[in-house]
RNA sequence: GGCCCGUUGGUCAAGCGGUUAAGACACCGGCCUCUCACGCCGGUAACACCAGUUCGAUUCUGGUACGGGUCACCA
């Protein structure tokens, strides 16, 4: 343990997306940091050429922007530790590779791809062999003088065990015969990722390395490579995986074929950074002495622990997480919510539709907001009638009686003096009264014929504010007709 | 296949030797109500299995089963 202050860091590869178990690492280990008040630092692992998306970074700059993840040091804010991209920092790669070299704890490797291949089995798997481990220096000489193409391997001890504790997952101990002569270099100079985060991790200070389990068994060589500097080794806190499930029900690592599994499809979608965020908060890691679920970013930056981490895999629940959503979305003031509903409701619906009594209706009744447009499909157009609407057992109503309060209620609806919901409402209502009708078979016949369709969002009275008395006494006619 | 990790209801999860084994989502009832939704009230449902340690195991140990991860010139 050191008395150093906290330092983290997310360390994504920039492909072009952000998806949800990188951003849930990332929020883990700005938690980590910021609950006890340390730094956090963005660096961007673009190390591997042939996979180089143009603007990805930008992808995740953003992403970290909504969520209120707020880097110390990193691309756009700069720091002492800088470079943060990988790719602008070869020659550090380079020169500390050259270091183990000489210290005995690296070696060139001349091996073509093609006898690596040579190397697997059946099922793609075998590592390296070491062919090159004991190369003499004239051989090595000879060979980089003729400009054979060569990769720098980390030479692995052959013997013994290498062991770490995780805040996690505890004692961890691999055999050192289980680790392979891994690529530090490769042969276009650039280095890998099991050696440059290293150098990086060291360089910048990183105290707690935070990051997914499929690291677990790997860290023993990045345990190695600090011992073989003579750095001391950061602490390792390795996260469980985010599964997603299948239509068969299998489990596996979370991925595109679950659904919507980045940030920004999330957001199109109509979700909620906040709610995305308190979300994934929660999928891996519960709070102590609480059971209280809403976190708001700085809730959870005081609420954090690494006790309270679990070792277990999370299946993403879609369920939980529109719940989350309709729950945030519930929460936005009326103005707010309008803001973002209006424009959408404006797309679909034409100009006599009032579309912030609409947004009022739609309210409490989304989980996302992609789900407006189709809720208000029968206000964008006249939907096929189905006379069997009109019969409803709990009100007695029937296609008849319904007619009959139809006709009745036109000429009443035509003099309304006002068109909003409580006038109408009083108006029909006096008229069941008079009638010796329930209010609620009024109200079921008239919702019917200006829906045309069974469940609505908001009642007779809401919806004909909605369409205004033009369209509503329109659809009432069209409505007596069809009876 | 070798190695590593994990296993509490359908899902997220609390629990850290003695509990009627929390809570949330989903689901199912009921109330409210101008349909639905919201809100409120209630319900169904779990310690993978087998040994061992112990007066006592969901909690500790070992094994089995199942699931996952990893063995790349990807990160």
């Amino acid at each position: 343990m050191s008395d150093k202050i906290i330092t983290t860091r997310f360390a994504p590869s920039p492909t072009g997306f952000m998806h949800i178990g990188n951003l849930r690492t990332a929020l883990y280990s700005y938690l980590l940091s910021k609950s006890q008040g340390g730094k956090f630092i963005l660096r961007i692992e673009d190390t591997d050429q042939e996979r180089h998306v143009e603007g990805a970074e930008d992808v995740i700059i953003d992403t970290l922007k909504m969520t209120g993840i707020d880097y110390d040091e990193g691309p756009g804010v700069g720091g002492e530790h800088g470079p943060y991209i990988q790719s602008q920092r070869l020659p550090i790669y380079k020169e500390y590779a050259e270091k183990l070299i000489a210290s005995g704890h690296a070696y060139y490797c001349f091996c073509t791809p093609e006898r690596l291949e040579s190397l697997k089995d059946d099922k793609g798997i075998g590592g390296y062999d070491g062919h090159c481990r004991d190369l003499s220096p004239e051989e090595v000489k000879k060979n980089l003088e003729a400009g054979i193409p060569y990769v720098i391997r980390q030479k692995m001890p052959l013997t013994g065990t290498t062991s770490y504790v995780d805040h996690v997952y505890g004692e961890v101990t691999i055999d050192n015969s289980e680790l392979r002569d891994q690529i530090m270099i490769k042969a276009d100079g650039y280095p890998t990722y099991n050696f440059c985060h290293v150098i990086d991790d060291y360089l910048m200070g990183v105290t707690h390395v935070v990051r997914g389990n499929e690291y677990l068994t790997s860290t023993p060589k990045y345990c190695l490579l600090y011992d073989a500097f003579g750095w001391e080794r950061p602490e390792y806190v390795h996260l469980p995986l985010l599964m997603g499930k299948d239509a068969e029900g299998n489990v596996s690592k979370l991925s595109k074929r679950h659904g919507a599994v980045s940030f920004q499809d999330l957001v199109k979608d109509g979700y909620l950074p906040e709610a995305i965020v308190n979300y994934i908060a929660l999928l891996g890691w519960c709070p102590k002495d609480t059971n209280e679920e809403f976190f708001t970013m700085d809730e959870l930056k005081k609420a954090f622990s690494m006790e309270g981490l679990s070792k277990s895999p999370a299946v993403f629940d879609y369920e939980k997480l529109k719940w989350f959503n309709s729950e945030y979305i519930k929460k936005l003031p009326a103005e707010v919510f309008a803001e973002r509903a209006v424009p959408i409701l404006s797309e679909v619906c034409a100009d006599y539709i009032n579309k912030e009594k609409l947004a009022e209706l739609v309210h409490t009744r989304i989980s996302a907001f992609c789900e407006i447009k189709d809720m208000v499909r029968f206000v964008t157009e006249r939907l096929d009638m189905d006379s069997s609407l009109y019969t409803n057992k709990k009100n007695k109503t029937t296609p008849e009686n319904c007619k009959e309060v139809l006709v009745d209620c036109l000429p009443i609806l035509e003099g309304a003096e006002s068109w909003d919901n409580d006038t109408l409402f009083t108006l029909l209502k006096e008229y069941a009264a008079s009638k010796e009708k329930k209010a609620g078979a009024v109200m079921w016949a008239i919702r019917i014929a200006v829906a045309r369709q069974g469940i609505t969002p908001g009642g007779a009275t809401e919806l004909m504010e909605v369409f205004g008395k033009e369209e509503t006494i329109s659809r009432i006619k069209q409505a007596i007709e069809e009876l």
